[in-house]
DNA sequence: TATCATTTTTACCGTTTGGTCAAATCTCTT
DNA sequence: AAGAGATTTGACCAAACGGTAAAAATGATA
């Protein structure tokens, strides 16, 4: 008797990945990214994924059960990646430290990983209909932990008074800007003000 | 021989609009930018454009030839409002109160128009594909006349020095946030922080 | 190299989408 | 109240869409 590899469902759920089952995957992923962080999930297509991908629309849907189960395997990915940065926060640095390096790890998350960006504001405005649990939970709850460290500092007079949690607005979208409307600030700076790539 | 009312084309064209029509056309724009703000252009449709103005489609693309003219139209009204703000910066001001008051009326005006800044936002986006032209020539222009503004201010000693591009980028991240981003504002914030509506 | 599981393709299907057309209805003016 | 023009509707169309089924091709393994 051969020894049974998976429930004989998604190919997801099989107990090990095949090489290409781990290839594929993540160029469906890449592509996947690319189209739904340009159009938002309603504006993407399978077919545009697929053809991105280069692979037919049913081969892509031998990996992936249908268009949501894409879209939340990348918001997935994100949301970790997304919130590292301020994880990292202590309570125990210098705040102008720990502040000055937070912006420049969001800064730095957002250069490499523009197109992640996108995608979790093309969420944002279509209503965050995939991730708004998470966004009132988890998210919340890290906000509310850091908040009380800023507030904290403030307490002891090591930080100017300020609203912390609306600072952490300021610094997100700050930084985000870039990613998000990076072919704006590409057209108002024109060639002359160009960044170096680095 | 009875008055030619127009070039028997689109009700757009003709020479003066009716009473009908100008009330059509507003229900339609007004469903369009509810229906484009959340969706973006390729994730909005016209049935629900169509049904969110409680109008038949075919009703709909008797004002409008196309999808995109809908669209069209509400950008351009939108660009207008959008730059209202900075226009009104002046050289001969105080540089503190000039781009103090700049804020205060760029954030006013995000939250009056929450709808016309997501529109924006999917737009930029989306790789801005109906406004690329407008950015790089009108935009750019309004941009560099301002931050040499900016910059006299900073070769007198009456700013501190900074990139003013980068400054405005700030300044329209930071106000635009509150309305493009407002599903997390109001997740992460709570029903505890919650900002009384004016 | 034969076998079996994995992967890919081909041919579809029902629905949604952007858009057209002609007929029917309504509105305004005379 | 009639006529002309403006507006609305219903019936329709081709293409795009998300997704399925089954056969064909490929890959791994013994």
């Amino acid at each position: 008797m051969t020894q049974i590899s998976a429930s004989s469902e998604n190919p997801a759920e099989r107990r090990s990945k095949t090489r290409i089952q781990k290839e594929n995957e993540t160029r469906i992923l890449l592509a996947a990214l690319e189209v739904f962080s340009e159009n938002g999930f309603r504006g993407a297509t399978l077919d545009r994924i697929a053809a991105t991908a280069k692979m037919s629309k049913p081969n892509l849907l031998y990996y992936f059960k249908n268009k949501e189960e894409i879209h939340v395997a990348l918001l997935t990915d994100l949301l970790d990646v997304w919130l590292a940065p301020l994880r990292e926060i202590s309570p125990h640095g210098e705040p102008a430290d720990e502040i000055g390096s937070y912006i420049r790890r969001k800064l730095e998350s957002s250069r490499q990983f523009p197109r992640e960006s996108r995608l979790f504001a093309n969420e944002m405005l279509a209503g965050a209909p995939h991730i708004g649990d998470f966004l009132q939970s988890e998210l919340k709850q890290l906000v509310d932990e850091k908040a009380a460290i800023f507030q904290g500092w403030i307490d002891e007079g090591r930080l100017a008074p300020c609203d912390p949690r609306h600072l952490l607005f300021a610094i997100w979208s700050t930084t985000q800007h870039y990613a998000d409307f990076s072919v704006q600030v590409r057209h108002v700076l024109g060639r002359e003000h160009d960044v170096p790539a680095r």
